[in-house]
DNA sequence: TGCACTAGCCTGTATATACAACCTGGGGGG
DNA sequence: CCCCCCAGGTTGTATATACAGGCTAGTGCA
């Protein structure tokens, strides 16, 4: 007995993916035009239009008419869960960016990191630990854990110059990401880098980012309470944008 | 000049969204069928599957083959930001949820309240404050705000039995939901209400809904940082999912 | 009464065709 | 040399048509 058999359009969207995936059509690449995709599957141009089209809405790849399609950044692709890179965010703000790298060595995966990237207890990994500063003031400190044979030059990397995110993003197509939040108090150390005061919480992100299928990168940022926090909005789609929210404190 | 011009099938669906947002169509009554609305409206088939599929996707509607197409319930439209109802939450945890109401009354917009919810500084609006429990453990404080024209019987409901957030989805279509989470120490009524310790932070987050282009409701909702994380993950659509993360501690 | 089957409506997909709008690059005129 | 304009490729939309598959209600038979 066959399969149900999925449709050709999604036939279609599921090859574009996984050339996406296996890095054969890189971010800002182009993609198969639809006459093209006609005439090298023998769909016909509806289906071929659908394919994109819901490629496009899923942010997958980013169409511009009269030009073509293009391989979407991974950033476009998650207006879910935005993967954050910080220094764009502080850019965006009109801030200046710096970081300092504390650590950037090999060393064996503690308990909770290995269980988080789902290797071994005692695998190498790269360990890498940055402090982020927006405007020479520090706004988050990230802990973070790399897989080895997914950034075989990570100790190589300049990490003022480029943030591990970004790097990651750049040699490796991201596919999934998992956040969470917590509020937890920070250690000396943590504390110190930030220059928090005393009894000031911490707002933990702890990121898990996946590429083909694997676990690529474990990061724990945190970031001082006072200073910091994260926000989005839902707006339905073809409902106009509306104004961010900013503090509201009855006090 | 005129305008562009919409597209035929970006009116159709603006005309449904419209009179879900009205509340002529509501959750789980029946939207007219794809050959209903080309008798209704002139246009072909395709055009109206195509309005009714994008309604699907984005979460408006639900469609059955050889049944129908339903309105949603809102919690489907969000899978973005999804307005998570603390009784659900815990529920699908396998958990007994309980809410205590420590005020429900009328009075006057505290000045970031009034900005939150885009009013003048003292109009009058209803002001609650529950503690909801998960297995008797208290796990969220919520300071909510609902203009009053939106939820005239607000003094009558018992929200023992319905949080306030199921209520006011139910008298209302919710469109945009806005989220802002921070670390922040609580004061001391919060800190006894969920019965924390010292020194311990509290997740906080703010969340704004809006119905019919208008502010509705404004929450902050505190949460025992010890007790309480918010996790989301992003999955491409077509990737299988993977297993929720645990907690990953080091030491 | 109770069961099986079917007619009919609904959504899901696929195709061919058509026209509009957009963008780029290159050729021709000033 | 520069600018304008147009040809051709690309996306965006709309339509008519066709068939497959899911579901329901009602018919009719045992």
């Amino acid at each position: 007995m066959s399969k149900p058999a999925k449709p050709r359009y999604r036939q279609l969207k599921e090859l574009i993916i996984g050339q996406i995936s296996a890095g054969e059509l890189r971010p800002r690449d182009r993609v198969p035009s639809e006459n093209e995709l006609v005439d090298a599957t023998g769909v016909s141009r509806m289906t071929a239009n659908r394919a994109l089209r819901e490629l496009n809405d899923e942010g997958y790849v980013e169409r511009v008419a009269g030009v073509g399609t293009f391989v979407s950044d991974f950033k476009a692709v998650s207006h879910v869960l935005e993967v954050r890179n910080i220094a764009d965010e502080i850019e965006r703000r009109g801030h200046n960016h710096t970081a300092i790298v504390l650590v950037q060595e090999k060393s064996a995966a503690a308990p909770g990191t290995a269980r988080a990237l789902r290797v071994d207890e005692g695998t190498e990994v790269f360990h890498l630990v940055l402090i982020h500063h927006e405007n020479a003031l520090p706004i988050q400190v990230e802990h973070r854990c790399v897989l080895m044979e997914f950034a075989p030059d990570c100790l190589q990397q300049d990490f003022t110059a480029i943030t591990p995110s970004a790097y990651l993003s750049a040699i490796s197509p991201l596919q999934e990401a998992e956040h969470v939040v917590r509020a937890v108090m920070p250690d000396a150390e943590i504390r110190n880098s930030l220059e928090m005061g005393d009894h000031e919480p911490c707002l933990l992100v702890s990121r898990r980012t996946w590429a083909h299928g694997r676990t690529v990168s474990f990061a724990r940022l945190y970031h001082p309470g006072s200073r910091y926090e994260l926000s989005g909005h839902y707006v339905p789609p073809g409902t106009e944008a509306f104004s961010r929210a900013g503090e509201y404190n009855d006090e």
